[in-house]
RNA sequence: GGUGCCAUCGCCAAGUGGUAAGGCCGCAGCCUGCAAAGCUGCUAUCCCCAGUUCAAAUCUGGGUGGCACCUCCA
């Protein structure tokens, strides 16, 4: 498989550092607020990349962290009058129950800040002593980026001179403006950690690294981890200040491939406070089936900007619909092996790079040439055992056909309008039978009210949630 | 100001040197009591200009128009 590397800035062969296996970390949220649909983006891509690996038959170790100290994370606390474990565990589990429900499954691992404090203290003594880091006047630590002659080679930035100087009249400590902390040194009582270098709290970038080095890096080989991932405005300073830090505290380069996925923006917009809470996952699962969401966001390719319209997500909806009516017309049928001719074409597209415009086109072309033939010989039973292993395919590959399609179509409708709904189908199937279609065209209007589609089959009548 | 990305049918969106995938919408037809669903057919020469080439949406140069990052951010 090739994917693209974003600091190459082309598309690489995959090839493992150790074979047969893939490892793969993947910057998580700091869990400070509910998730919102860049999140989502983000959890999705690399949950479909994981799937696109395992396919091609690697071991995959994915690490997803999980930022639990931060000062956003302890404002909300004093905001909310809590202690800081009350909110970390609050929107992790919200981050969690979210997550499940558009289909992303849980990482190999997902460390914690605060349980790899130990990892942090041990990276940052590596650079003191190497000399690629220092104390200052305050007790802060900072990264000496001076030190580091490939810095600024990941995000393939130029150093500025002039804001250079210009902010380094402004802080007194740092010897140069693109230093970053590694330890904030912190006198009040609020929250603080006892270091070797004094109460404090470390730095948003050498927390990476350390759980990088802890949980997952290989020890003696030229990078630590295969993949690196994460939102495309963290490739800096985020990932440019984490490659500085592994690389000069260690023996080996951080990744040897990074994935930088696009942003989302909501109806043109970026998302920001001000569209109130039409950005947040949890809100869009109110209105929207989860594997719906699923399906729009992936829908697109992951390295594009996404812009996220209720429009569009119903057009894509009407796309996923077209997959669950054909599980509907074959449900509960035997399979297959999955390896047809469609499933290795569909893994041949997403071993592109991720084309989920290819795969779902080949989706599509095959929804359709099963529908044709059963529709011409329903009892080609050969043909439906390969369309359902096709379906099986899909769903583990993409994540896509996962639920029991008469449930999909009544997603968001309760048991008492169901009720309703069944009575009056019952009351037009007699209609209907009577002849006195006036009568039943009469009450497929009043069906219609609930806004959902009937549909008369061979098998009965069904209806849908429009 | 610095760095980088993008511009393909009404909308969404692949393709990145060999003569334009797919979905939504629309039109026509088959099926249906009528619908819905399903199926079939139809619907773009790729922002503009110049160049390279036997051949360009795809490469080069110039324009125009969007956008992102450079501060916390997925």
């Amino acid at each position: 498989m090739h994917i693209f590397d974003s600091v190459q800035k082309t598309k690489r062969k995959f090839t493992p550092l150790k074979e047969a296996n893939a490892t793969l970390y993947v910057c998580g949220p700091t869990v400070y607020d509910d998730a919102h649909l860049g999140h989502a983006k983000s959890a999705l891509v690399f949950d479909l990349l994981t799937r696109v690996l395992e396919a091609n038959g690697y071991t995959v170790t994915y690490a997803r962290n999980i930022t639990d100290i931060d000062d956003k994370i302890i404002k909300k606390a004093i905001e909310q009058k809590k202690n800081i474990k009350e909110i970390t565990d609050f929107y992790t589990d919200a981050f969690h129950t979210e997550m499940q429900a558009i289909g992303v499954k849980r990482p190999t691992l997902e460390p914690k800040a605060t349980q790899s404090l130990e990892a942090m203290y041990a990276l940052i003594q590596q650079l003191l002593d190497k000399g690629h880091a220092y104390k200052t006047a305050n007790g802060d630590v900072y990264f000496d980026t001076a030190s580091d002659a490939k810095y600024l080679s990941l995000s393939h930035r130029i150093q500025n001179e002039e804001d250079k100087q210009e902010r380094i009249e402004s802080s007194s400590f740092k010897r140069n403006s693109a230093d970053f902390a590694l330890w904030k040194s912190v006198k009040d009582d609020s929250v603080t950690f006892d270091s070797p270098f004094g109460a404090g709290r470390p730095g948003w970038h050498l927390e990476c690294s350390a759980m990088i080095e802890k949980h997952l890096a290989y020890k003696n080989r030229e990078f630590a981890i295969d993949i690196h991932g994460g939102g495309a405005d963290l490739l800096f300073p985020h990932h440019e200040n984490e490659a500085a830090q592994t690389r000069c505290a260690t023996n080996h380069a951080l990744a040897n491939y990074w994935m930088h996925n696009g942003f989302v923006n909501i109806d043109g917009e970026k998302m920001s406070k001000s569209l109130g809470n039409s950005f947040f996952l949890k809100d869009a699962l109110k209105e929207h089936d989860g594997e719906v969401l699923r399906f729009y966001l992936l829908s697109t390719h992951y390295r594009s900007d996404f812009n996220f319209n209720t429009e569009d997500l119903m057009h894509s909806k009407k796309r996923l619909d077209r997959l669950y009516r054909l599980k509907k017309r074959l449900f509960g049928l035997a399979k297959n092996e999955e390896d047809t001719a469609f499933t290795k074409s569909l893994l041949k597209s997403l071993n592109d790079d991720m084309n989920v415009s290819t795969a779902l086109a080949l989706i599509d072309e095959m929804i359709s040439n099963a529908n044709e033939t059963l529709d011409t010989a329903g009892k080609h039973k050969q043909l439906k055992r390969d369309t359902m292993a096709n379906l099986t395919y899909i769903e583990t590959l993409l994540g896509f056909g996962l639920k029991n399609p008469y449930e999909y179509f009544q997603f968001g409708v309760d048991s008492a309008t169901k009720e309703q709904i069944d009575t009056l189908i019952a009351k037009r199937n007699e209609a209907k039978k009577a002849k006195d279609f006036a009568l039943s065209d009469s009450i497929r209007n009043e069906i219609l009210a609930f806004n959902v589609n009937l549909m008369d089959t061979p098998q009965g009548t069904f209806w849908e949630k429009i």
